[in-house]
DNA sequence: CTATAAATTGCTAACGGTAGCATTTGTTTT
DNA sequence: AAAACAAATGCTACCGTTAGCAATTTATAG
């Protein structure tokens, strides 16, 4: 297209060479109604042929509005982190703003501080916070008072009004573990998440829930303890395997883990989903590249972010109402190749 | 800690409070050694109870400094961009610079201004480039042009002395193939990447020169051209598989199509890799989690983007020699359970 | 053709820092 | 003790926009 702006030139430029003062090309520059056709017109062409762009900094100095915003999360290697920073930029393009990413480590005690700062000192105009992070209702306390704009992403709903339901994982797991029940399975292995996370409770209630409903008692001895962790999945199928009375079905809190069962049922020599049905959790990359396949509860991550994203911005722009409107997306459950009807012959 | 700012407070507030000018307090912010010991420690003691922290903004308007990085990629959903956004997220931390992510569209034309735009209009300190976009050497131009400060990420060296070179994927390619010829296999198929792309030529040939030099001439039926997706992987390896004299070996160009390999040949009944072996490029999630894991190409996706991050930090800092120092990182062949030796018997 | 309202446009004080230059205070040197 | 120099601190003009309020021009009404 035309010339890449000189590095150069302001607001002043335009304005001295249209012949008119900088209240004015601003006025044009923020689309302002009240500025006369023909000026606009002849200042808007000097703005092209100069290649100008507004100072960011200046701008958002002067209306404390830097149309940025951030997104805060943890885990850096969680595949949904993607998915999540996708969403959120498809809508940040939309209405003009820049994401600018900080990662952080939950476990340090100048978490809440570092994400306060990160919000503060760089002017963002708000803040997405993700799970688990979004869990620490102290940072969003913190956040709040600072008077950080933010929004959460969570897998059930929080105390304050200012977050996004991202589903309701709780009943996820139970539609899956139903879903087991009606394939004929009543020995259900469970692999859980680590220790502490809202979705590894979450998950787990969801489906020792189904399971009593269906009468069949969740038994302890199914339930093993990992960490979202391939190495884990592998460890906690072997041990669910060994068990006297192995369970003719498992399902993992999340994907990795589920495909390290796959790996574990298939090195003891058992075939997938003829002697084991697997299930996961996430319907991440690697559950349709996977063979089989897997089936899985696929959130719509990308969707959520999208609409973290929008109340955000309302938020900003002063709409409470709509930023307050709670949404919840419905997890929905993925049958694919790795779990069939048990063989009742 | 102790407690978050209070969202205002700036440095005429410090100032005022410890009876000093703000000039001196600006000197203790930005640790000046022309402050008297008591001074420095009376001023910091109220930016710590006050929660202060400089306004990015105003400061980087009278510094001309924001202490911001772009990152400019397209394709979001290779799997290699969370790699290089991790490690360029760790250099940023260690010198305090924030990083703000920007997908564009390569194929839009406006794909240059937007770029630059993105650059200035944000105060951006610098910007790396990711490829493909990389490739573009209009982009780079312009972005030179406009007084941006840049860095690429490429597979090859390019025109300009601003760049990094990733690795040289030419060999790596040719290192697999070596790899294969050296296992007994003569006939070995390749999946291409798509058309147009710097790494699909560089890759193809890699792999045609090792052939040749391993006297084993390549044979047009046994490329197929491919996308670096999925699907294309099962497609072109059907393709090489119809072929009448098919081959005993497939080395796809990235690990999504040798997934898609791996399936294909699982599909039509071959055991991988006992009936073929089968290669990919990347080391992507997938090869390990895939049975049989694949045997494929790790490049040092991660180690780069710290190099050219700090190459990009050194060159802002004006330190021009560091930047200009050129640095390459050597891909490795990872041998995993995809590929074996021919039976020769 | 005034008077008044409406539409345009201009003037200018912030916004919260930075950094050159000036000034004040403290130390040495002679 | 005065001169000369160094260290510490202060004053202030920007940086590039925004936006309240004033001023000017144009349109509408009486």
């Amino acid at each position: 297209m035309n010339e890449p702006q000189d590095k150069n030139s302001t607001i002043n430029d335009v304005a001295r060479l249209s012949g008119v003062s900088k209240r004015t090309v601003s006025r044009v520059i923020n689309k302002s109604p009240k500025v006369g056709k023909s000026t606009r017109d002849r200042i808007q062409k000097i703005i092209d042929d100069l290649g100008y762009s507004p100072n960011a900094q200046a701008r958002g100095l002067a209306s404390r509005r830097s149309y940025l915003l951030g997104m805060i999360y943890d885990n850096p290697d969680a595949l949904y982190i993607n998915d999540v920073q996708r969403g959120v930029l498809s809508i940040c393009r939309e209405f003009g703003y820049e994401l600018v990413v900080h990662p952080c480590d939950m476990t340090s005690d100048s978490l809440i501080s570092d994400a306060v700062n990160f919000a503060n000192r760089s002017k963002l105009d708000g803040v997405i916070v993700l799970p688990p992070v979004s869990e620490n209702n102290d940072l969003a306390g913190a956040l709040g008072k600072a008077g950080v704009n933010y929004v959460r992403l969570a897998s059930i709903a929080l105390d304050t009004a200012k977050h996004v339901v991202i589903s309701n994982e709780r009943s996820a797991a139970a539609a899956m573990a139903e879903y087991l029940v009606t394939l004929g399975h009543r020995r259900i292995g469970y692999i859980a998440g680590p220790q502490g996370m809202r979705s590894t409770r979450e998950r787990l209630e969801g489906f020792c829930d189904a399971l009593e409903i269906h009468g069949c008692k969740p038994d302890l001895d199914m339930i093993a303890l990992g960490d979202y962790s391939f190495e884990s999945g592998i460890n906690c199928t072997r041990e669910l395997l060994a068990n006297e009375n192995p369970p003719t079905a498992i399902f993992a809190s999340n994907d990795e883990m589920a495909v390290g069962a796959i790996n574990a049922a298939k090195d003891m020599g058992l075939d997938v989903p003829n002697d084991l049905s697997i299930a996961g959790f996430d319907d991440s990359i690697l559950a349709s590249r996977i063979m089989p396949s897997l089936t899985t509860i696929r959130r719509p991550v990308q969707e959520m972010a999208r609409f973290a994203t929008s109340k955000l911005i309302s938020s900003i722009d002063g709409r409470e109402e709509e930023a307050k409107t709670p949404i919840m997306l419905v997890p929905s459950l993925i049958e694919r190749s790795s779990t069939r009807a048990i063989d009742l012959t």
